[in-house]
DNA sequence: GGCAATTCAATTGCATACAATTAAACTACC
DNA sequence: GGTAGTTTAATTGTATGCAATTGAATTGCC
């Protein structure tokens, strides 16, 4: 019952479960990320500015592995905003700071309820959620 | 030490390594998909046709979680190459056919070296994958 | 000190994604 | 048989993503 065409198969893919179940997730987050007005990747970029309050554009992207081509739109988006500052840094001026406003501050306890809505969302047993967390990490680290 | 925005802590979501992985392997398969001219939309698609050598845009969409506004222009660049005719349904009109030709049938050869290289590429453990890929396509159900 | 190499963010070009709308074709129902 | 509602692709508009290039700033190295 095998064929030489079954590593093509979708359904023996790794990778387009993968690519498949982002997409449906991302999706799954509009309605509530529509609420406070950000965009995933917007949203995603906020969550590293509230845990770090400054940070430049090439540790940004470190984090959420994203280049300048991608965060530099989608912050000049955040600083329309109001939610983030992009200033040059004094002592290398090759480096855009991100700095956090007052504005994006206080939006932290809008978004807080974001991840609350989204796991009544998501149906998933608590231990496949950790081992599925566990595993996507190290399939990152790979990447690095 | 927890507070109240550790939900909002990126390391804490299930979602962002899910997104930041699926990113990161589709651009590991880009080398090999630019040796046989695909892009990794284009190349999933072609695995549908390959399995199904006939099939509707709705159908396809329906298989790889994608609607009509990402697929058209997708499948008009695989007519382009000569892979895939697009015509519309006899029976009814509205249903535009996609057709694997043979020169798309021909590329099938050379696909199926592509899911071998990948593999060397991930470092996972056999049985992690099989449980990956299972909670995937269980998450995936979620959404139809 | 001066120049080559490197670093960083921005830009450009191309390819997705998706929501919302549109237009054509078909179906149901009377 | 005519019309309202539905279905299907295509289109439009917005937002990513990424490779490659550019330009400015900095660093290394002699």
């Amino acid at each position: 019952m095998t064929d030489k065409y079954d590593a093509l198969k979708l359904e023996n893919q790794l990778c387009f479960p993968l690519y498949a179940c982002a997409k449906e997730i991302v999706r799954k987050y509009k309605p509530f990320l529509d609420e406070i007005d950000l965009t995933y990747t917007q949203y995603i970029a906020m969550m590293v500015l509230w845990e770090r309050e400054k940070i430049n554009v090439k540790e940004l992207g470190e984090y959420l592995y994203l280049d300048s081509g991608t965060l530099t739109p989608v912050l000049k988006k955040l600083e329309q905003k109001k939610y983030i500052t992009r200033t040059r840094a004094k002592d290398d001026e090759r480096n855009v700071i991100i700095s956090l406003t007052k504005e994006g501050e206080m939006l932290r306890d809008k978004a807080v309820e974001v991840p609350k809505k989204m796991s009544a969302c998501i149906n998933i047993e608590p231990d496949e959620a950790v081992w599925l967390h566990k595993i996507l990490y190290k399939l990152l680290e790979q990447s690095k």
